[in-house]
DNA sequence: CCATCTTTGTGCACGCGTTCACAAAGACAT
DNA sequence: ATGTCTTTGTGAACGCGTGCACAAAGATGG
């Protein structure tokens, strides 16, 4: 899911759900461990189990790539290899440009899992003066100015935003401008790009606070005693009237500071 | 969708659906920003536009936690952020242990967004002894045998992994059996762990397959001449028995490479 | 107190994704 | 060649999420 477009033309590609692309990275990395073990074939059941999904699902993705299997058989490994890379578009070169190199986008420039798989970091940029020439993952940082020339010079399509959140925006509309038509964004922020953009969004406060809703839930089963909730940091107030209208029984410390 | 699970428990919680909990951190920060500006209400139209969503799915999103605007007039913003903080469980304190203080490791202890909200990182833990009592974002980074005391220790819930993959599933093992319930994945691996664990994943390779899926396809909508493909990396055959079958018409270059 | 206007909360329908369950297809042995 | 056994590919049912459209609720003004 593309977090970051308000209306979703749900993509539906040429036939080939959303979220069995999602699903084919996972399956080529399993399938790309099996090939390294030199393991010719694999079923369904196998296939799945590596991958961390069911296997009926996992059927299910590759018929709509077409009928690759033997049946009674499995799947060829390399072969499958081969057509899913195809698919998903990794027998190009993609060369990408990776702007605001600080901490995480630095991380990010010699993160391994980027250049494997045809990706290639054609530039790294930055907008502050001090950086610029500095060499990080190998490679030195160019300064923000020649963004468009750098863009236009390497064929980019695919840019990575890992600057602060009051720049992300700025940043994606000299890309967008410059012809990048895929964003891979990290700064906190909602993007807002024209229609034809792909945008995609990670977020690692969104990840923990998801992990937060889910490990309170496991602590406080039992309503009532709210366990050791630190006050909350906003003015509380005595009148409990919001809590009558009582959609939610099961609901004993809800603090109430309704607003006038 | 907590990636790396075999079964999905659907997690349906008190009746919040997982995609409405999904969303409910998106919400909180275009409040948080609201708030920070003194607004003291917005419209479902106005939060809905700022958080990048459909004001309809807002507006339903918000109905699973209570009645909590005020028609005619909109939601109450400091009262949002304070119902919504709850919800998540941010108005806890939330230690949290990162283990594998590499380059991604390292960036993410000192990325601001995890500090913030509720979450504290009590400690970094690494496998390599060079690394130990090396300060990262002005902590000392600890021995991997000492994981389990200071899970204990810290009543830590909440790990998370940015090891090579090879390490990632040991780590694991270590961190549920010491007690933490809750882990975000930052390495290329599908963890298994037992029922009660949730593990969220954060693959960034992915995101870029997917990214270059769609942008494969904005390139060469036509079939046919497939652009300047590279060679395949697996060994070709001239047999083409196996498009035979043809249940996607449109897919001229399909290269055929049947298993015997 | 009544009328009007704004905005919420939600019933409903629709579409996508998941899962089940099974027929068809092929391998393999006899 | 025939039968058996394994595994794929998929039709069909189900459930969740999304978005529309509107009635209910409350604010605001006269």
């Amino acid at each position: 899911m593309a977090t970051g477009r308000t209306h979703r033309p749900a993509t539906r590609s040429r036939g080939i759900p959303e979220a069995t692309v999602a699903r084919l990275p996972l399956y080529l990395r399993a399938l790309t461990a099996l090939s390294e073990r030199s393991v010719p074939t694999v079923s369904s059941e196998e296939l799945a189990a590596a991958a961390g999904v069911n296997s009926a699902k996992l059927r299910k993705d590759f018929s709509y790539l077409g009928s690759y299997g033997t049946r009674g058989v499995g799947y060829d490994v390399e072969y499958l290899v081969y057509q899913i890379s195809r698919e998903l578009g990794l027998t190009q070169d993609w060369p990408i440009v990776m702007v605001g190199i600080g901490n995480l986008g630095a991380a990010l420039a010699n993160y391994g899992g980027f250049a494997s798989r045809g990706f290639r970091v054609a530039a790294l940029i930055d907008a502050d003066p001090s950086m610029v020439g500095r060499p990080v993952a190998g490679m030195p940082v160019q300064f923000i100015d020649d963004l468009e020339k750098i863009v236009d010079e390497n064929g980019v399509s695919i840019g990575v935003i890992a600057t602060p959140a009051g720049a992300a925006q700025q940043v994606c509309d000299r890309l967008v401008a410059a012809g990048v038509t895929s964003i891979l964004n990290f700064a906190p922020t909602v993007l807002s790009v024209p229609d034809g953009v792909d945008v995609r969004k990670v977020d690692l406060s969104i990840e923990l606070q998801i992990l937060a809703f889910h490990e309170q839930r496991k602590a406080g089963e039992e309503p009532g005693a709210g366990a050791e909730a630190v006050l909350p940091p906003v003015v509380r107030d005595a009148g409990a009237a919001a809590a009558a209208e009582g959609r939610k029984g099961p609901d004993g410390d809800m603090p109430a500071v309704m607003p006038a």
